[in-house]
RNA sequence: GGCGCGGUACCCAAGCGGCUAAGGGAGAGGUCUGCAAAACCUCGAUUCGUCGGUUCGAGUCCGACCCGCGCCUCCA
């Protein structure tokens, strides 16, 4: 059974999509504004675990992910640099697709701009207006909370408290009550705008997600993630646009990430704690190890992000790293042995049952690092056979579909002048020359590749 | 004011009523080694923020309190 938490009714449900066998999966993408950072990436990496689990799960799942191109943030950053919207967001698209590449994130299936779905969201819009559920005011149309009932179900917020605490709205558009929201605000001076059907003007931030999923998965899907910054009022606000407009349910599960806070507070260029991967990149990190630190954290626990942590999640993957290639290197005695497969089935059972309790992926690596250490306790002991070598090793490889931390390929073959080092050094040793020996194996680390001499010989691993 | 999250070993972290409180990092001891490094193995909480309560039995449920944090305004 899989179960995850929902934001809806505040507890573990079961799952059960729509449809047999299909997830339709919306999550919110990137505003386009400025380079990402890794707070962002975390709320992609646990999209993105949720996604690989169910595709291991064996679900097929057609996954839509927004990209916002014209807000306030984008509009006033082109008019900053004086560029057109589009040329001064292409540059944060690019880096957006280079980045989820770099960490390893799978592709959605679509990636729907706000500013190519401008009429269908002209069209929900003047729906919401005949529905009664939205009016004009000054050339903007905004969504009257008050006609929908159900407002603030999600975020569990009252309307009357929300109304008693909340800070005078100093918006420049006019509204009838407070909270209400845009769904379209009229052209200002200088701004982008569309001449449609409603006015001159543009959309607002909510009425994009609603349009688009529905557009692409339908006026049901099965799973809504984001950040839970979104909970409230973006979510909440898709969902009264969305269930106004098609008159039924438009979310089943809405899955929402804790934050990511640096050195315990929240992340923010003022404080100078705010890191984007390219940051990260820049000094040196192994992308793969930010993946990993940024997965193993349950993901509606916040997450603590300071170098050390970082760094204990580079040692530990690098456990499952070492584990791995002391199975592929080395040469078993032919033969298998049943309790083998027992081991590692039940270990491959335990990892995705815990995945498959609202992704606790903790107690899923503690399945695997207790298999590690049960496998290289017989590896010691000269106990796996070749059969049983490779079992193992598909093992961890079908969880690396969901992990993805493994080495992508075969290592970089190293350079003839680092091979004739190592060589150089062989011979010292054999010549008992061991200062000369120590030195080379000295320099090589200096250059990130650390020699272990084993009983099968030298071998070598690059270190970042 | 309202809503919500967290406090488990030196650090990170699972556990959510009942086997000896997972796992990782760091550390200590050991194996291997020319010595190392690396790797591997072993060992690390009579105890779960504090105080009460419920229960045959509580990190786990209830109450109070202390500490840290987030949201209620754009934000993953």
């Amino acid at each position: 059974m899989i179960r995850f938490f929902n934001t809806l009714s505040g507890t573990l449900e079961e799952f059960k999509p729509l449809r047999e066998g299909e997830v339709r999966l919306y999550t919110c993408g990137p505003t386009v504004y400025d380079y990402p950072h890794i707070g962002n990436y975390r709320a992609y990496i646990f999209e993105d675990l949720l996604k690989r689990f169910l595709l291991l799960a064996g679900f097929k799942v057609i996954h839509v992910m927004n990209i916002t191109d014209v807000d306030d943030k984008t509009i006033k950053g082109a008019a900053r640099l004086g560029l057109s919207l589009q040329d001064y967001t292409a540059k944060y698209i690019e880096a957006f697709f280079e980045d989820i590449k770099t960490l390893r994130i799978l592709p959605a299936d679509l990636y729907p701009r706000a500013t190519e779905h401008i009429p269908d969201m002209v069209k929900m819009v003047k729906g919401l207006l005949a529905r009664g559920f939205a009016y004009y005011k000054e050339g903007s149309v905004y969504f009257s909370i008050e006609k929908f009932p159900a407002y603030g179900r999600l975020a569990k917020i009252n309307l009357e408290e929300l109304k008693a605490g909340a800070r005078v709205d100093s918006d420049e558009y006019e509204k009838e009550s407070v909270h209400d929201f845009a769904l379209w605000k009229k052209a200002k001076e200088g701004e982008p705008f569309w001449e449609t059907e409603l006015g001159a003007g543009r959309p607002g931030w909510h009425i994009e997600c609603s349009a688009m999923s529905s557009r692409y998965l339908g006026p049901s899907l099965d799973i809504h993630c984001g950040g839970i910054d979104n909970i409230f009022p973006h979510h909440e606000n898709e969902i009264a646009q969305s269930e106004a407009f098609y008159g039924q349910k438009f979310v089943n599960y809405w899955l929402h990430c804790h934050h990511l806070v640096v050195d315990g507070e929240k992340m923010s260029k003022s404080r100078g704690n705010f890191y984007t991967l390219r940051d990260l990149l820049a000094r040196g990190l192994d992308p793969v190890d930010l993946r990993f630190f940024l997965l193993s954290t349950h993901y509606r626990k916040m997450l603590n992000f300071t170098f050390d942590s970082l760094e204990q999640a580079r040692a530990s993957r690098q456990r499952i790293l070492d584990f791995v290639y002391e199975l592929e290197h080395r040469t078993f005695p032919p033969g298998d042995q049943p309790e083998i497969s027992e081991l590692t089935e039940k270990m491959l059972e335990d990892f995705k049952n815990s995945l498959a309790d609202d992704l606790n992926i903790s107690a899923a690596l503690a399945a695997l690092f207790e298999f590690i250490r049960e496998i290289n306790s017989r590896l010691s002991r000269d106990l796996i056979k070749q059969a049983d070598g490779a079992r193992i090793l598909a093992a961890v490889q079908e969880l690396d579909r969901v992990l993805a931390i493994l080495p992508e390929k075969e290592e970089q073959p190293l350079p003839p002048e680092i091979l004739s080092r190592i060589e150089a050094r062989q011979k010292a040793r054999k010549e008992k020359n061991f200062a000369l020996a120590d030195a080379i194996r000295e320099e090589l680390r200096q250059l990130g590749i650390i020699l272990e001499d084993t009983k099968e010989g030298v071998r070598w691993k690059r270190i970042k």
